[in-house]
DNA sequence: AAATCATCATGAACTGGTTCAACATGAAAT
DNA sequence: ATTTCATGTTGAACCAGTTCATGATGATTT
């Protein structure tokens, strides 16, 4: 399956795109190739793309005021990233986003995503759609950090998005979690061999 | 003003709605007076309804694994609410949302909305950046829980949220921000009179 | 094949925030 | 006018998670 098929089936599955309707929006898509910790969205700089990501890894995060890297959001393949806050409303970001491996993305830009909402209500639907998803989503994540421990946390992450787990490093993950990369070796290590 | 021209004042601030596709959006909308303590959303019941507040101030939360509220959202005048996840997917919620005092609402329900949306661009568009503001906001909620303290979080919400931070109850501005309403209290306390 | 860098592990001392208990105050209900 | 309930305060003991220090292992670079 070519790279813009993987976007029209994420397409297509999802909303009632007719095959001429979803070639022609997939048409505003660029193809980029990323590279393991190349960023595609740097803070000062307005994200001016979305992101699709059809190969790779993905890594969204903010550095705080004693220089802690806080990980915001994973993403793999048929995920979407950018730095939300800037990219809607164009304004400088406060995120890093980075390949955590060589990658493979669609990116649409600022501009061309207007032109396609305003050309189309279907193209106005699906952004919608899209935005509904990542607001309840974030909510959700809203949620988990209020209501559970950190080992709770690092259990539900675990068993909800074992593939994530599985594949970035140990200190992007407890960045994400909200702990210190030793707490979460040592919550790791808790849980296997009490070597009796 | 009455409560119809409030909603058709917020939309036609941010969208540019003709008086007549303001009030035709309008009218689907129902006025309901709400009394303190009332329930507007509640667990295993499906959110019916999206609400937006005239008057008055709305509060929602989840109850932990121990019994402890977790306030997800608080509402005052101009602002919308109701449990996203359970709205958006009609599913059954997980929040409660509950007046703080006696308030006025404008309703919307899911059918309703649907209908808007298929029916006009324009609405699908109102609905569509209404996501996007949605999922921005939590966005940035999801960062301030990871990047600062409890002390940190509670002098940013003061600042940014002085109306909130003073109209609500306590416990619910602890639970909100993440700790106890002791803590809360202490770290208010501490600010103020050293006493010397 | 070294040498360097990125990642993970482990222990000991420490701290931000919790828990528990007891009390103070005002608003609402009878 | 009391009683009850909802809310906020304060202190002392406690614990989940941090910090700091040190070392192990494997991947990248030269």
């Amino acid at each position: 399956m070519t790279d813009f098929a993987k976007l029209k089936a994420h397409i297509q599955k999802r909303h009632s795109f007719t095959d001429s309707e979803a070639n022609d929006f997939c048409q505003n898509f660029k193809m980029t190739r990323v590279k393991k910790r190349q960023f595609i969205v740097q803070p000062e700089f307005t994200a001016k793309n979305r992101f699709y990501v059809v190969q790779g890894s993905f890594r969204a995060y903010v550095i705080g005021d004693e220089g802690q890297e806080h990980t915001i959001q994973f993403a793999i393949e048929d995920w979407w990233i950018t730095d939300y806050n800037s990219y809607i409303f164009q304004q400088p970001a406060s995120m890093f986003v980075m390949a955590l491996e060589d990658s493979i993305v669609l990116q649409i830009n600022y501009e061309t995503e207007q032109e396609l909402k305003k050309r189309k209500h279907l193209y106005e639907s699906f952004f919608r759609v899209l935005a509904e998803h990542t607001a309840a989503h974030m909510a959700r994540r809203v949620i988990l950090n209020l209501t559970k421990t950190a080992e709770q946390r690092f259990e539900f992450v675990q068993e909800r998005y074992p593939e994530i787990v599985n594949r970035v490093p140990q200190y992007a993950l407890a960045s994400f979690l909200g702990i210190t990369t030793e707490y979460l070796s040592k919550l790791r290590n808790k849980r296997v061999s009490p070597k009796s």
